[in-house]
Formats: C-alpha cells, structure tokens, sequence
DNA sequence: CGCAATGTAAACGCCCCGGTTCAGAAAGCG
DNA sequence: CGCTTTCTGAACCGGGGCGTTTACATTGCG
C-alpha cells in the first residue's frame, strides 16, 4: 500500500519538494497546481505523470512530513534520568515544535482538512501527539517503578503533561494573537508544566 | 465600528442564518455564495444588498457567533463555592463546548483562516479561551485570598486547567481519530484535571 | 550514433465561483 | 388604489483552477 499508482521519475523529489513549501505556504485549497510546477522548476505534465491528482500529491507530502517528524522525535528520552530532567526536556522538545513556523503550518492544514482528508488527520496524530504520548507514557511507566512517580492512568498522565505544555502559548500563536513568545514565556510555561506535573505525580524521591 | 457598510432589510437575519449554516458546514473557501443564497431562501442579488462581500458576510456571521458563545458562558461561576465544585463545573462547561460540533466547527474554521483573517483570530480567541481565562482568574484569586488556593501565576494557572480539560480528547476529536467521547472518558479527563489542579495549587483546607 | 524514455511549454476545455446587472414581481404603506 | 421600497431569478462577466493534449526538446543508455 505504499506508494499505488505514483510513478517515479527522475524530478520526483524536486516535486514533492515544491508541493511541500508551497502547500505549507497556502494550505491544499490555497495551493494552485500551477504554483506547484514552478516551484519545483517542473511542468505542470511532468507533475500529472507522477501524481494522478492534487490530492494525492497533497497526502504524499503529508505523509512523508508526518513520517521525518516521527523520526526526528525518537531519540529524546533518556530512561535513567531523573523526572525532573527528563520532562524538562521533553517539554522543550513539545513547545519547540509547536511555535515552529513548520509546526504551526502543519497544525493549520491538519485541523482544516482533517475531515475532508480523514487519513491525513490520522496520519498526523499518529506520528505526533500519539507517538508522544507512547514514548512519554513509557518513561513514565520505568519512573512509577522506580518509584519516582506515582501515576495509575498512564496514558492520561502523559496527555496531561502535554497539554500542560500549551498553556499560555499555542492558542494565542494559533490564532494570531502574538507573534512568538519570549523566551521567559516559554520558560514560565514549561517551568509551570513540570512543577504541575510533579506536584500532581512525584513522590518525596524525586 | 459595528456594522458600518451593512445594509438591513426584511431578510437579513434569514441571509445571516443560511450563511451561518452553510459556513459552518464547508469553511470559508469551501462555501458558495449560490449555496448560502439558496440556504436562505434569497436571491444572490438581495445578499450583495446587504453585504458587499463574501468576507465582510463571513465576518458577520463569525463575530456574532462569538458574541453568543461570549454571553452563554457569562452566568456560571458561583464566587462562593469551593474550588472542587467550581472547577468540576468549569470544566464540564469547557469540555462540552469542545466536543459540540458546533465548537468543533469553529474551531476548524477559525484555526485554518485565522491567518487570512486576522480579525477572525483575534475574535474567537477574545471570546472564547481569553474569555474563560478571566472568569476563572477572578474565581482562583478569590480562592486564593480565602486561603483555599495557593496561587501566584494566576494566568497561567487558568491556562493549564483549561489545557488540562483537553487532556485525551480534544486532539483525538480534532483529527477525527474518535468520534464523540464516552461519558466515561469526558468523567476521566475532567476528574484528572480537577485532580491535578488541586494537586499544584489546592491547600489543605480545601 | 540512434532510439526510447523522460521532460517541456503553452494552449485548451471545462467547470465553478464571486460579483453585477436588469426587467419585473412582491410587499408594505398611505 | 397607487407608489416606493424591497426582493427575485436568471443571465452574464471575468478570472482562476484542475487536468489534458500536442508538438517539441532533452536525457540517457546500449
């Protein structure tokens, strides 16, 4: 099921390049396919002999997108560290992606095509908040028993921690309220997740 | 600065009504001027008597649906009960508006223009999470000077509950992962984040 | 070199959409 | 009733976008 009725050629890249800035750029709507072909330095009929039609360009580059982001992600959680150090830095890990220009756009075009697109919303969940919430929901397991932690909801746990993250900066970045936040501020707010968290979780042997 | 350039007349609340629908069903760019017309029952000639464009048309219909919500969340609070009660009300509150398709709705609408329509942003955001940011403000600081609370950052303090109401299942609704939560689920986001709260912020005379 | 595969540029057909126009119907009001 | 305001329906315009086609250039490989 991978790659059906796409046909490779020697400018596939180059395409698929093109697509992915300038449908970040516009969303799927805004994106001409025009647009698309000058981008990637390509014409218009090239790109039709790769791609059968706009949206199966569309959920290619998504793909590929939620799949780089997935990966960049794995390596992050040392398990014998500390909770206090480990949540800090996955924390870091959360609020950077998120006030991403990158970030952002993805989350835009997720949240608006989600149910035009339904295996693109999957997709993005898949390879974001839920691999997140499975790699910090591990680590979260091996603390409780070590007995750093006491937690009995996981799962819940580690989607807490990662909405906690939000406060005070995505909604007011998402809807264009402010431009990117201070360093204090995403200090205050990470500061604030983890001392939330603990509050909430830790045991005296943090 | 209300309505400036809006023209009334018999059929302008059946025009806002259609558009409402029509709108909140495709998004922006997805509805059809023809469509809103024919949804309430108008000629496309007496729409354009009232609103000279399909933007101006859409910023009507988005600001006084802020308006609506902006007033239905306004009686809620009662200063006097303690914090467990109120939070476990607020949170109901919160968890409800994000699981209504209504709520699911706006949002998708708002987060994918709010870029071309930064007033759009702006709106939703003052009305909705800023909105329950100062209710809720106002409730934790009367807790916190009754002793039931132990507060400093009360801003971010109202911003983690409203993040912690999220927890598990705005994202997993938001991507279409999940249709509407069980009533266990929504009990066990909401019970974990009255829980949590008070973990961080309660005092023992709670 | 020669030939097949691949890519190019531009035009074309088609459809949909936002917005305008106009002759005429309907509604409201004295 | 008669007059004005409001509304109608359908045609129309200009523009843009998706996807196709065609006649031609380039690449690459045996």
């Amino acid at each position: 099921m991978e790659t059906a009725k796409i046909r490779r050629g020697r400018k596939f890249d180059q395409v698929l390049l093109g697509a992915r800035s300038v449908f970040l750029r516009d969303g799927f709507e805004g994106a001409s396919v025009d647009d698309i072909a000058r981008e990637a330095r390509v014409s218009k009929a090239t790109l039709y002999s790769y791609f059968p039609d706009k949206r199966l360009l569309f959920m290619e580059v998504a793909r590929s997108e939620c799949r780089r982001q997935a990966e960049a992600a794995l390596h992050l959680i040392d398990p014998g560290a500390p909770a206090a150090v480990v949540l800090r830095a996955a924390a870091e890990h959360i609020v950077a992606f998120m006030i991403s220009d990158f970030g952002q756009r993805i989350f835009r075009i997720c949240v608006a095509e989600a149910d035009r697109f339904p295996a693109l919303g999957a997709e993005f969940y898949q390879s974001g908040p839920m691999l997140a919430r499975e790699k910090l929901g591990a680590y979260l397991r091996l603390a409780a028993a070590r007995g750093e932690l006491a937690i009995t909801d996981f799962d819940l746990a580690a989607d807490q921690f990662a909405e906690l993250c939000r406060a005070n900066i995505h909604a007011k970045l998402i809807f264009g309220i402010t431009p990117t936040p201070t360093g204090a501020e995403i200090d205050r707010t990470i500061t604030g997740a983890v001392e939330t968290f603990l509050a909430r979780y830790g045991t005296s042997r943090a």
